[in-house]
DNA sequence: TTGTAGGCGTTATCAG
DNA sequence: CTGATAACGCCTACAA
């Protein structure tokens, strides 16, 4: 609701900044004015006020702290005090701001709060996509957990891209986030960005996707040890030529859940084919076309270990609609334990990745961190224990 | 990195703030110190500041346009503007301060500059609960367009509770975000805490589950043509004892889906039984209850129009279990397009709802309403279309 | 127990 | 085109 005198310099700084149009108009007006000799300047003055009140228009003004002080007469830092629960302010002025603040409606301003205390009270979570099942449950792990201890949390999506994961991050940087929890994209292969967080004294907690060699707390799931016991559950029912579709090498999780299915073929002294080992071989649509593939070939394998659910998937149907019995002729067992698996037919084994309780523990581990009175905190590893849910589509008894 | 002179009002301030027990501490010193008649209080001043230093800690001093400024021996608001591509800036002028904001790790505050400008480039978004399918999608949708536009989203869930989202919006309000968009939890009933969004001036937006009479923006499913042609497609697959296994009636959704329920009976002169339209049945383990005591009754339904695919899932194991042949015997229709309706066996037939789209529509109605020039902008109304995707479960031929 | 003053980092206004 | 200054709302060191 700004009130302008109409000097000379306005005008000009109006003009500078692009507002040139309406200038030159007022201008206009003004000469019309001269010209008239007319001597009071109040019409233009309500003219540009009208104006600026559309111009300039934000949010009606809300109640501060410095108007409950005026209510009172007290003053504001007293008001800050009462509010912040002080021991230093007597009971009843307490109450009676309290009560004052609910009167006028009062909601902290936590931007200016934020800057005052030079932190902000929000956390930034980094993902690759929201609506995944596995990242959506660990977002509700982690808000259960900060919401609790007073933290919101501002989401970021990268859609698995490096740029957009970089964008993301000065994002929440600029937010003054207080910490920043992450599972890195499938474009990202180097970890500097990283760093930056971690240089400008801004916790940082890797998640499910990490890089194992960045000091910082991480929570991560056994997927080794996921694959081992999968793989092993498919030997157990008699597989002897197990293919694996995965993903690539530069990610933790599918590095991992690789090594994790190939130790398991040497303890049982299997061979490992080449052509069955699969980098790229995530998705529903990859399944289908690795499957028709595999089973063209002479030597077909007796069982698949897929390193998603999707690949999982994709490769049932097409097993389903080439009359290929599941688990009979090709047992089949899938990662993540997505809704859907139980559904399935047949219902698809899987590993069971506790995605809520990963959040949980991240978060935790975060608000341990940021209570800590210690300046600098040792890092943290928590290994979740995965859990092999068998199913329909490999067993065979 | 503050640096006390050791007053006595310094001490007595720390003993009311609850800082007892240091401070008794450092009268201790300070006796000992007089005891010893040593003059110079150097010693105590460098032990309190080292203690400051624990307590007070907080991350390292972020690089501001002061320090850009102080770089270039320029003002502090020739940095602003030309970090702004402020037309009033000399190109050459631009392109240094940027090149040195860079060198020197400049991150914009957002919270000082929201704190300014009254407005935080940030948007609510509350929704029931944040791993649902249906809701991971819309605010898939809606970061899609908001981000582009500039603004960063903080999710708050209700986890169905009315208290939670009042709780969240004040969260919301305290964080002075420009706009909230909401869908209400299945607790709330009435809108008095939404009307004081708008009272303070805050665009709020509904979706999905919304208050019809509310003078707000809003995004919503066309529930009663989709009940409507999912009903009449059951009657043209023959079915002519259809139970409807609905939700709340205060809920806007469930409402309108059994009105459109009720219409399609109508329409088809088939009779309304009350036990066959249920408004708890939502959830998996309702939907196999509700089917367990409908089919031991004497005269069973032979088709389900469910308002979720949850309990439409519930019914379907259920019936499996009881050897009752899905579609044949009884029909089943769902609602959601749940991800795992087309995997399942039988594939269930369900509605569409384009959730990532009605996303997308509520956040450019927001933006719109933000980047409107006139100070009250006419509520809009969208109605999205859903569409029918029939499958195993209902189609007989 | 309350008051005073100053500053957090940015930007709007006005002066030059 | 750039500089100086005063807010934005809150908090805290220090004074009283």
């Amino acid at each position: 609701m700004a009130f302008y005198t109409l000097t000379k310099q306005v005008l000009i700084n109006l003009f500078y900044k692009g507002k040139g149009r309406i200038c030159l108009h007022f201008y206009g007006i003004l000469n019309i004015f001269l010209l008239f000799k007319i001597q009071s300047i109040v019409y233009l003055q309500t003219f540009f006020y009208l104006w600026k009140e559309e111009y300039n228009r934000m949010g009606k003004k809300q109640t501060t702290i410095h108007d409950i002080a005026k209510e009172l007469k007290l003053n504001a830092s007293t008001v800050s005090r009462a509010l912040n629960d002080d021991s230093r302010v007597k009971k009843e002025t307490k109450e009676l701001v309290k009560q004052t603040a609910k009167q006028l409606n009062y909601q902290p301003n936590t931007m200016a709060s934020g800057l005052r205390k030079g932190r902000s009270n929000t956390l930034g979570v980094v993902i690759p996509r929201i609506n995944r099942h596995f990242f959506s449950n660990v977002i509700y792990g982690i808000e259960a957990v900060t919401n609790k201890a007073g933290y919101h949390v501002i989401i970021c999506q990268t859609d698995e891209s490096y740029e957009k994961e970089v964008e993301g991050i000065e994002t929440l940087l600029s937010a003054r986030v207080d910490g920043i929890l992450l599972s890195v994209s499938k474009q990202t292969k180097d970890s500097e960005h990283l760093k930056k967080i971690v240089d400008q004294g801004i916790h940082l907690l890797l998640f499910d996707r990490v890089f194992e060699e960045l000091e910082v707390s991480q929570v991560v799931l056994d997927d080794f040890a996921g694959s081992f016991e999968a793989v092993e559950h498919l030997v157990a029912q008699g597989c002897r030529k197990i293919a694996h579709l995965g993903g690539p090498d530069y990610l933790n999780i599918y590095r991992n859940r690789r090594k994790g299915y190939l130790a398991a073929l040497e303890k049982h002294g299997l061979e490992v084919k080449e052509e069955w080992v699969l980098e790229d071989a995530l998705t529903k649509v990859r399944g289908r076309e690795v499957i028709r593939e595999l089973m063209q070939s002479e030597d077909k394998p007796d069982a698949l270990f897929c390193a998603s659910d999707f690949s999982a998937l994709g490769a049932i149907l097409q097993l389903k609609e080439m009359q290929v019995k599941i688990p009979e002729e090709v047992a089949v067992v899938g990662f993540a334990n997505e809704p859907y698996t139980d559904i399935m037919c047949p219902t698809l084994t899987s590993v069971e990745q506790y995605s809520v309780q990963m959040g949980k523990y991240v978060a935790e581990l975060f608000i341990e961190e940021i209570q800590s009175k210690q300046k600098q905190v040792k890092p943290q590893k928590i290994i979740v224990s995965p859990k092999l849910m068998i199913r329909e589509s490999s067993l065979k008894k």
